[in-house]
DNA sequence: CTCCGTTATGTTCGCACGGGTATAATGACC
DNA sequence: GGTCATTATACCCGTGCGAACATAACGGAG
């Protein structure tokens, strides 16, 4: 599934795709940049290289960290970071719903894969 | 322009985005494979190797080429090769149309850019 | 039979990227 | 004051990708 990836380019030069947002997600989810990383089978510096991309790319950060106390840290998106990781789940739904036809065509006239590898 | 890049992963694996589909592009308007790799600033064995993956990637191939021989050589998209760009800049299009909105909002809310770099 | 620009293929090299590892630093809690 | 999981940062290293370079094959034109 998910066949159709996005990537948004900002006027920077940065970008948002399918690895930073599911890292966002992650975070959300798991409220660690860690736990996110594991998850995604991603080492911990990468992941939080994409954090430190992802808060450098937007005015205020996306996401808020802190360290030692209670919870020994931790990571949680700010308002800034729920709104994008939305807005980017809803340009990847809509994109996908309108071009249906297109992508089903297109792997219509894929080269045949063995159904031993359907899910 | 074009901010928003789209990649479609195919069964096996493969991929089909906007490199792939520009130089599939660029055979089609110069008819040729190295001309095509020149004006995208790419290497000609670069270039080779992507119409490689491309003809791999259908059940049959989406460019034709042809060695020596009084143009000198040169390649060609078959009309699977035209139907298959055709249908990526479709799905392109129509999904830009449908995240207008999102993609107006993230842009909007990205790190303010220097105006001397507008075109 | 030479010339020409292209396709086709191999080889080498530089470099960016990510993994792995190590080490601080943090700060509430016991 | 020690414990703990996490954030934060630095260093080395293998690996893959693409550029650059080199070479052959092709086949109609002249």
């Amino acid at each position: 599934m998910d066949k159709l990836k996005l990537r948004l380019t900002l006027p920077d030069g940065s970008w948002l795709g399918p690895g930073k947002a599911d890292l966002l997600q992650g975070i959300a989810e798991t409220g660690s940049i860690s736990a996110a990383g594991r998850r995604m089978g991603m080492s911990y510096k990468r992941a939080w290289g994409l954090v430190e991309a992802l808060n450098r790319m937007f005015p205020s950060p996306l996401i808020e960290t802190s360290r030692g106390g209670a919870g020994h840290g931790g990571a949680t998106l700010t308002a800034l970071g729920q709104k994008a990781l939305a807005l980017y789940r809803a340009l990847q739904g809509k994109a996908v719903a309108a071009g249906a036809d297109e992508i089903g065509q297109l792997l219509a006239m894929a080269r045949q894969f063995d159904m031993s590898e359907r899910k």
